[in-house]
RNA sequence: GGCGGCUUAGCCAAGUGGUAAGGCGACGGUCUGCAAAACCGUUAUUCGGCGGUUCAAAUCCGCCAGCCGCCUCCA
């Protein structure tokens, strides 16, 4: 069928080519290292982690580079409040934002370049540009003239009348422009710098992705990603720095994600409603915050409120619980030779949903097909072999299902009964009743229901429920949870 | 003001011309001493409203209503 993805630049689905055969360049603006990455970061960053691993998945060749600004306003002016060096604080955020990344289980990509890394690449990017006369120099800062590239506006569909008139954009007295851009900035006193043909200063937000990404990746690559916040002006000015420098063009393929709100509220500073990776991980399993990201389109909005954080830990417990069903069934081996729609299917509908511009609801929802038919199968098989498909096809139905939930959306990467078990258990160090005398009560009332004292073990159960603790009884003895 | 998007069951959410995926919840059932958990089943004659195009529309067009994003740092 092939991958098709939509395209910002056209704002269509097209089928997607890379400009060089099984091979694909794919940059993502990632983050500027000032404070710790909340959710927003984590829908981005999930979104094309997925991106990433199902091109490998596919079989393409894949360079990906996702990027650290760690030189700008805001990383300057957080170290001077907190009196530490800039440097030691984009350091430090750098290894915040790796540690959330590993705890979502995101795949390193190919390359992280630093801006600070690359201030040659950009300096002579930069004087590619004012030869070119794409861009000028007044008092030590560089801006690029917009006026100079006559297709600025193609991505975000903008006409350089209307942002002018627009009374947003700033009046700075150094600009022929209003609509001109800061390339280079002179070094104010006591900001970092670096020497530059104009003199001490530092790069311009745009510029570092230009020429990061063309250092990696070359002057015309596949894939640009990144927030649909970026797309005006940090990606309309990639796009005018790089082609008025190279002539060619730079991106084929631009993706853009929509945002996270909470409780249908904008998330923001001001609003005092940002919510940190870390802080979600402390109430939330991992891939539960995947799934939840991944349960509704990358360019749609997403709620994040306790409904939908739960539905989605609901659901991650509803795919290991197959998963185990499925474990068993292996075990237990049958001699049917058929499988049921679901589970024959699931590869190549997964696979169709995926290249239909990464429709990871449709993907996921396949998954719940999937486990709904195994869980049928266990329930009405029982220990009848006669009903249970044949080893070998079953492990291929596991090998299928977790190349999907697993290789691609980063899900199920636990053993089941594991996984399920640590659910049930979790929160139980919150309280009022230790471990061991809850295992006390629970034998207790074991031995109570043997002898067919029920009174005795329901009291015992009640108890236990005052604490917040829910008895289970299964076929293998009692078991208890922590209540939600 | 300019540009773009959205509106599908109680809630979340796929579906862009061929007659409504999936999840949560609710209800019914299996299991159980009774529960719980788990599982199974049921749950939109209809897609914001009104017109139009078509053999056929949630899907295309027009108008209206409501919501949202960007235009300024922002994932």
């Amino acid at each position: 069928m092939g991958l098709k993805i939509y395209n910002t630049l056209t704002r269509k689905k097209e089928t997607f080519e890379p400009v060089h055969p099984g091979k694909v360049g794919m940059y993502v603006c990632g983050v500027t290292v000032y404070d710790m990455c909340h959710i927003g970061h984590a829908r981005s960053v999930v979104l094309f982690d997925v991106i990433y691993r199902y091109l490998l998945k596919s079989g393409f060749q894949v360079t990906y580079v996702r990027n650290f600004t760690d030189i700008d306003d805001k990383i300057i002016n957080r170290a001077n409040k907190l009196g530490e060096n800039w440097k030691d604080l984009a350091e430090r955020f750098i290894k915040e934002f790796s540690v959330d990344m590993d705890a979502l289980g995101v795949k390193r990509p190919t390359i992280e370049p630093k801006a600070t890394d690359h201030i040659p690449d950009i300096l002579s990017l930069i004087s590619a540009l004012i030869e070119e006369a794409h861009a000028y120099e007044v008092d030590g800062d560089v801006m690029f003239s917009v006026s100079s590239f006559s297709p600025y506006g193609k991505l975000s569909g903008k006409k350089t009348e209307d942002l002018v008139s627009g009374a947003r954009v700033d009046v700075d007295e150094k600009k022929k422009d209003p609509l001109d851009f800061a390339l280079w900035k002179a070094a104010k006193k006591g900001e970092p710098f670096w020497n530059s043909p104009w003199g001490p200063g530092r790069p311009g937000w745009h510029i570092e992705c230009s020429a990061m990404s063309m250092r990696y990746l070359g002057s015309s690559f596949d894939i640009h990603g990144g927030g649909s916040d970026l797309t005006f002006p940090h990606h309309e000015n990639e796009i005018a720095q790089s082609e008025a420098a190279t002539g060619e063009s730079f991106v084929r393929f631009w993706i853009h994600n929509g945002f996270v709100n909470i409780r249908s509220e904008k998330m923001s500073k001001s609003l005092g409603n940002v919510l940190n990776i870390r802080d979600i991980l402390k109430e939330v399993h991992p891939e539960a915050l995947r799934l939840f990201l991944l349960s509704s389109h990358y360019r749609s909005p997403l709620d994040f409120n306790d409904t939908s954080i739960r539905e989605a830990s609901v659901g991650l417990e509803r795919m290991y619980s197959a998963l185990m069903a499925l474990e068993e069934l292996i075990n237990a081996g049958g001699i049917v030779n058929e499988l049921p729609e679901e589970l024959s299917d699931l590869g190549s509908k997964f696979e169709d949903a995926m290249d239909d511009d990464f429709n990871t609801p449709k993907g996921l929802a396949l998954l719940f097909d999937a486990s709904r038919a195994i869980n049928r199968i266990h329930a009405e098989a029982g220990p009848n072999k006669d009903k249970i498909p044949i080893k070998e096809s079953l492990e291929n139905v596991k090998k299928t299902l977790l190349g999907w939930a697993n290789e691609v959306l980063g899900l199920l990467n636990e053993a089941p009964e594991i996984f399920i078990e640590n659910a049930r258990r979790s929160g139980a160090k919150d309280l009022n009743i230790t471990k061991e005398e809850i295992e006390r009560l629970v034998q207790e009332r074991s031995e109570a229901r043997k002898a067919k004292n029920f009174k005795l073990g329901d009291e015992i159960r009640n108890r236990l429920l005052e604490y917040g603790i829910l008895i289970e009884d299964g076929p293998k003895g009692s078991t208890w949870r922590v209540r939600d």
